[in-house]
DNA sequence: AACGGTCAGTAGTAT
DNA sequence: ACTACTGACCGTTAC
């Protein structure tokens, strides 16, 4: 039994699987917090803002801080609540490097599953969780990474193996086959060499996080692109399918390349109700639901001796005859029932998924639900929604349509979560007019300037509208630049092809379009070159995606502290573009100095620097390099892009264009897939080092990796403070008595965190990554001991370290 | 039409 | 008691 995904919900009893991989959290009994008083410093919980509580750095812990400590209590009595209280006897803390002594009973829970994945070739290396001696970090990720590539070696031999089974049961293009497995295989390690392989290991935990999933799906859907690409460009032999998303997936799923690799019951670290996927394959590898294309998951539970399945996830697809009429209830039909040798139907049977759910209706553990249906922007595909927790209320078997038993389940919404499918709905309606949009103050901002129109709304508060402007969809120059090289336009009159290679216009982008036949970009580009006004193809040309306008329906909304923001009525496939940055551009003057108006908070300035983007492989310089550097400003006027806010951990990215005889501008494309009314937003980045930041602002995104509230980056600055007794440290206003809602006692880490009432209990598994060790040690080049840290959220987290720190 | 992960059953191997 | 292997199962995806 893994970690429960509702903190303190004990539904499902525990069973077995290794405990030191498991997270121990919930929430402490007493909810009223015990504030140290250490003399001279004035009470946490007196209503004035204190002072940093600071700790001498040499132990063991000074007088008034030990009550911090109620919850380091021997894992044996933690089954009991009732030894576990505030007032129980406190004890001493425990180092973190002694929380993962092996257990006996967790080894040979996950023996079956183990072995499984040793055969995998998905090691679980013998210390990739041991992070002990922190001075041999260089050593061990070395390690790791031979490891790693021995065990890619390994299952290597065993897909050939596969492969040579598979000659056997087929006829026909086995050379071929092969000739192009090898293919794809170099070009996969080609293409994984360019990344960091230690992040590997940290993604093969078996408890995953934002980021990791985030990793994932993002070598997902390169490695993806570039098998499409590569059959792209070689003359396809028809009727011969290849199925670039499950060669991908295979691949990654025998690398390790994934998270959450044991399933569970309940929520998935990591992965937001809401949440979307373009391929099975992308629910497989995030652990959302580890059947490629069964549509129930389940796994076995221990019940006293003997075992029995429970359902964790299921797909409703609409394949069979589910009944979503209801946002919130799901009618599922059972598996099977299908002879798939001659098509003939059958009656389903009470084994395996539908046994399975059978079983969770009793035992009336959560189901995961997530709901396929069409992508209307894209004909053949599908889109899958997380939609969240459901519960089995009943079950029935009635007559299919072909007179057949089928077993019937009904599955109801667990309350609470954040609306997803229904979302869905919703927009739907706006869309065909069935309902309208609540809180629309102008139908279309753009009068009619764009293909699409992009509606005002606002139902958060009263303002009207923002400042006025003039809408124009492009970039305006000032003055007409002279082009540096004489035109090469291309002379393809039915639009640029992928394998055309007298195209100019793709001989400019390495050999290869920038895009893909769905209009989404292949890879982070240092600059596209797409056609331009000299070139023969016409204005569909794949090779123009950028000047074909609005694709997405988009609204400017009224956030709540934000200002106006930029999101999306449709699901947005990761690398799809979705508009330029309109504006004038700004000329520079002779110094290098641009006149920039303090109080334009409308420049985009390509001269900023942004992090490193994980956006594309080998490209992680930052910024992009730019023909020459570039600073806009949408004041006066522009597009919806002067909507989007700045994020530390953006879901839009810039990439500069270039159009053949013409100028560089700037397009925004999705790094990763966006679910509808998500924020759009992009980074900013940060004012070149050595030049005068105009005026610093408040950084708001929110973001858990937020580069200026950065709950990493406040830790450091905590520690720093503290390391060097730094009188003036001071962390915000403490938490009084009354804000303070929860404490989550997370003993694992040697943590507890006292949430205010706008702390959100998802937040949780991003915060403990955030404290991992691995944090630790990345941060610090050592391991701390013990660390014990107080947390309390308003809308972003601020932390306290407040003892116990023994370096 | 062809693809891949998981499960369950079975044959084989080690203790 | 554990491991390795195999085939059935289950729908998805692009053509």
């Amino acid at each position: 039994m893994e970690q429960q995904g509702g903190l303190g919900s004990e539904s499902v009893a525990s069973g077995s699987v290794d405990k030191s991989r498991v997270l121990n959290i919930r929430p402490l009994r007493c909810l009223v917090p015990i504030f140290p008083s250490p003399p001279g410093m004035s009470s946490i919980s007196s209503p004035q803002a204190s002072p940093f509580v600071c700790v001498p750095p040499t132990g063991p812990f000074p007088p008034g801080v030990s009550p911090f400590f109620p919850f380091l209590i021997p894992n044996e009595s933690q089954q009991n609540p009732q030894a576990g209280g505030f007032n129980s006897t406190i004890q001493s803390p425990v180092p973190i490097t002694s929380y993962r002594t092996p257990t006996s009973n967790g080894n040979a829970g996950s023996s079956r599953r183990g072995s499984k994945n040793r055969k995998a070739g998905i090691h679980s290396q013998p210390n990739d969780d041991g992070y002990g001696d922190s001075q041999n970090q260089g050593d061990q990720y070395l390690s790791g990474f031979s490891m790693h590539v021995a065990s890619a070696e390994d299952t290597g031999k065993v897909g050939r193996k596969r492969g040579n089974s598979q000659r056997k049961t087929r006829s026909g293009r086995e050379i071929n086959t092969t000739t192009s497995d090898i293919d794809l295989d170099a070009l996969a390690n080609d293409f994984l060499q360019s990344f960091d392989l230690t992040r590997f290991d940290t993604i093969r935990r078996s408890d995953g996080d934002r980021e990791s999933v985030r990793y994932v799906l993002m070598i997902y859907t390169l490695l993806r692109r570039r098998f499409t690409q590569a059959e792209d460009s070689k003359e396809s032999t028809p009727g011969v399918t290849r199925r670039p998303d499950l060669r991908a997936g295979a691949l990654l799923m025998s690398k390790g390349i994934r998270t959450n690799m044991t399933k569970r019951v309940g929520a998935v670290p990591g992965i937001e109700v809401g949440d979307i996927f373009f391929f099975r394959m992308e629910i497989c590898l995030v652990g959302l639901h580890a059947q490629s294309m069964a549509g129930i998951d389940y796994m076995s539970l221990k019940v006293g001796l003997d075992e029995e399945p429970v359902a964790v996830s299921i797909v409703s697809s609409g394949s069979y005859e589910d009944n979503d009429e209801d946002g919130d209830v799901l009618i599922y039909s059972g598996q099977g029932g299908v002879l798939r040798k001659d098509n003939v139907m059958m009656d389903q049977k009470l084994e395996r998924g539908n046994l399975a759910l059978e079983k969770s209706l009793h035992r009336g553990n959560d189901v995961r639900v997530i709901r396929g249906m069409r992508d209307e922007t894209n004909a053949t595909g599908k889109i899958y929604v997380y939609d969240g927790l459901y519960n089995i209320q009943e079950s029935w078997v009635e007559k299919g349509k072909s007179g057949c038993n089928v077993f019937k389940y009904k599955l109801v919404r667990a309350a609470g979560q954040p609306e997803a499918f229904t979302l869905w709905k919703s927009v739907r309606n706006w869309k065909e007019g069935i309902s309208s949009r609540v809180g629309v103050i102008l139908p279309d901002l753009t009068s009619g300037a764009e293909s699409l129109p992009v509606s005002l709304v606002n139902d958060v508060d009263h303002e009207k509208g923002p400042a006025y402007f003039t809408y124009f969809p492009t970039l305006k120059y000032p003055k007409p630049v002279s082009s540096q090289q004489p035109s090469l336009s291309c002379l393809c009159r039915g639009g640029c092809q992928p394998g055309d290679l007298n195209c100019s216009c793709i001989q400019k982008n390495g050999g290869a379009l920038a895009y893909t036949s769905l209009g989404v970009l292949l890879s982070f580009k240092s600059l596209v070159r797409e056609c331009g006004p000299s070139c023969l193809c016409p204005p569909n040309c794949r090779n123009r995606i950028s000047q074909a306008g609005l694709k997405i329906r988009l609204e400017v909304f009224r956030t709540k502290d934000r200002g106006w923001g930029l999101r999306s009525w449709d699901p947005i496939r990761a690398g799809c573009f979705i508009c330029e940055y309109a504006g004038e551009v700004i000329a520079k003057s002779m110094d290098g100095e641009i006149g920039i108006d303090n109080d334009d908070s409308y420049i985009f300035d390509s001269t900023r620097i942004c992090e490193p983007r994980e956006v594309m492989p080998g490209n992680s310089a930052g910024s992009p390099k730019l023909p020459f550097p570039l600073v806009i400003s949408a004041k006066n006027g522009g597009n919806v892009a002067r909507f989007m806010n700045h994020s530390c951990t953006p879901n839009v990215y810039w990439q500069p264009v270039v159009r053949e005889g013409s100028y560089l501008h700037i397009a925004f494309f999705a790094i990763n897939h966006i679910p509808p009314m998500k924020e759009l937003t992009y980074d900013y980045g940060t004012i070149h080092p050595g030049k005068a930041e105009p005026r610093r602002k408040k950084c708001l995104c929110g973001s858990l990796r937020c580069r200026v509230d950065f709950c990493g980056g406040m830790l450091s600055m905590i520690v720093d403070a503290y390391l060097f007794k730094c009188p003036e440290a001071r962390v915000g206003k403490v938490p009084s008595r009354e804000d303070i809602v929860k404490i989550y006692d997370i003993s694992s880490f040697d943590l507890l965190l006292v949430a205010r009432k706008s702390f959100r209990a998802e937040w949780l598994p991003s915060v403990l990554t955030a404290f991992s060790q691995a944090a630790w040690r990345y941060r610090y080049g050592r391991t701390p001991n013990s660390v014990f840290i107080v947390a309390y959220g308003l809308r972003k987290l601020m932390f306290w370290l407040l003892a116990g720190l023994s370096m």
